[in-house]
DNA sequence: AATATTTATTAAACCAGTTTAATAAGAATC
DNA sequence: GATTCTTATTAAACTGGTTTAATAAATATT
């Protein structure tokens, strides 16, 4: 659980004994290609933090899936909105690819956030980060054209596109399968 | 100083000590209609509590201002994205009305967070607050037409119309002042 | 009250996406 | 290697917005 304990203290300074105690209710586990970490109308239980593979978070509109993220290596993720509302979720968290995750469940964490004060503000500083990308997310669906939003995400995040079929990166950039594909063209013809 | 207390209440338990504590800290600010809380370049030093009044938070693309919220009674806010990066705003935050505000800074905050674990959780949970604000706010933004989104926002804060031009409201929804204007018509014609 | 300024509507031409349907290309399975 | 299934592209008709410009309505100023 190296990059898992990296990946906090990139966030907050913890103890070697606070993050002993915090380290000690993640499980691990595995997910096989297509299957769900979690389904619309279920409750999510668990935060999780992806060693290696590929979840896709997304709800389904209208008959079609609306892929809100790929969470790929060095991700932490969930379906927050359900996890800390603790209503029952409408998205589902499929594996695209086999999947390596440690996992620990809403009671830990608050067992861990009550324990130590350095842990909670972790958990605080994270919430930050989420709100960051968030931020930056809201800002490119008002002011990017859907054909720089594809080149901003060709370019941060190349990998993808060998990983992930271009419908489902279609829907996640808000276009439809055609849209994307006329895109492209565009761009290829210049 | 009582609705401000009664709203940090409303996210996390604090004994009466801590709050005495955090709340010592904050003061009291007015800002006259057109005046800027931050404009874009300066650094953010602020988190503000609204008392009365409506401050818009929007940044300027090519030219014309890009609304993101406008905050009223009750809104905690700041330019939370160059707050907690601490980088010059690309923002501004501008009263459309005299507004009556509580001011703590950040070094303030960062010595209430210290001093309680209540208050630092308080900190946590407005940012998740914040979070599911933001995601329904991408959900919108992806899922939902600009008519729709019009009459959302015409059901959950009527009394906006009254208080701010209708070419900010196109700006917050996304639109322009002609295709609000469209929209309006379409939807009267029915 | 008259005038100037700001804000909202309308019209016309345009454009980047949509939907539907057909076709082509690629990958998996027998 | 042929067949089937999935994924990507293309075409055509359509749609909900855009831009620009003119006009109308509302508000502020003298």
């Amino acid at each position: 659980m190296e990059d898992l304990k990296k990946t906090i203290r990139s966030y907050a300074q913890v103890s070697d004994a606070d993050m002993e105690f915090g380290l000690r209710f993640y499980k691990k586990e595995i997910f096989k290609k297509g299957d769900y970490l979690l389904q619309s109308g279920q409750y999510i239980r668990n935060f999780y933090f992806m060693k290696t593979g590929c979840v896709s978070y997304y709800t389904i509109e209208e008959g079609t899936a609306q892929v809100m993220e790929f969470f790929t290596e060095g991700y932490f993720f969930t379906d927050l909105y359900a996890y800390i509302q603790e209503i029952p979720s409408e998205s589902y968290l499929e594996a695209l690819e086999d999947s390596v995750v440690y996992t620990i469940s809403k009671t830990d964490v608050q067992k861990v956030f009550d324990h130590s004060h350095q842990l909670e503000r972790f958990g605080r500083l994270s919430m930050q980060r989420t709100f960051v990308i968030n931020f930056q997310r809201i800002n490119q669906l008002r002011n990017l054209s859907n054909q720089e939003r594809y080149l901003r995400l060709l370019e941060k995040r190349p990998t993808l596109f060998q990983r992930v079929p271009q419908y489902l990166i279609a829907s996640y950039l808000g276009l439809t399968p055609v849209g994307l594909s006329k895109i492209r063209k565009r761009l290829s013809q210049k």
